[in-house]
DNA sequence: GCCAACGTTGGC
DNA sequence: GCCAACGTTGGC
C-alpha cells in the first residue's frame, strides 16, 4: 500500500507555508476535531501534505511530508488528541486557488470542499495529481 | 439520550 | 462584518 495524500490548513497570519521553510519542522499541533485528529492518526512518517493558507490567500501553496507520526498533543491537557510534525518539501510553481478547485468538476468530492471547516481531510490520488498539474509543477 | 443554545471556523 | 456549517455543551 502506498503512501496516503492529505490537506491540512493554516491561517497564514498564525503559521504560513514560509514560517514552515524556515522552521525546517514543526509540531502540527492544537487539533481539536475529532474527524481531523482521526486523520493525524492514519498519517504516516513520508506521507504527502498539502498546506493549503486558510482565511487570507485561500490556496494551496506548497507540498510539506510528515516527518513524524501522531504521537499526543501536549497542548491539550485533557490528553485526547494528537500532533505530527511536519516537514516541507516544496511551494508551488502557482498557488492554486480554493476558486479554481471549487471550479474544477473532478475535485467536487474533496473532502476540503465538502466540509469546510475540517482542518486535515485525506486526498485522493487523483486529486493530488490534478491538484499538482493546476500548480504547474 | 435528545435537542436547543452556543461557540468556532472559514468563506464571502 | 456577516452568515452558514457544524461541533460541543448542558438542561431536561
Amino acid at each position: 500500500m502506498g503512501a496516503s495524500r492529505w490537506l491540512v490548513k493554516s491561517e497564514p497570519n498564525t503559521y504560513s507555508y514560509a514560517d514552515l521553510e524556515r522552521d525546517g519542522r514543526t509540531v502540527w499541533d492544537g487539533v481539536r476535531n475529532n474527524a481531523a485528529a482521526l486523520h493525524l492518526k492514519a498519517m504516516q512518517v513520508g506521507d504527502e501534505v498539502l498546506f493549503y493558507h486558510s482565511q487570507e490567500g485561500l490556496a494551496v501553496v506548497g507540498v510539506a511530508r510528515v516527518a513524524r507520526a501522531a504521537f499526543p498533543d501536549a497542548s491539550d491537557p485533557a490528553g485526547r488528541f494528537v500532533a505530527v510534525e511536519l516537514a516541507p518539501v516544496r511551494s508551488l510553481k502557482r498557488a492554486v486557488s480554493l476558486a479554481d478547485m471549487k471550479a474544477t468538476p473532478a475535485l467536487a468530492d474533496m473532502a476540503m470542499l465538502r466540509q469546510s471547516r475540517l482542518s486535515v481531510s485525506p486526498v485522493s490520488g487523483a486529486d493530488w495529481t490534478l491538484i499538482l498539474e493546476m500548480a504547474g509543477s
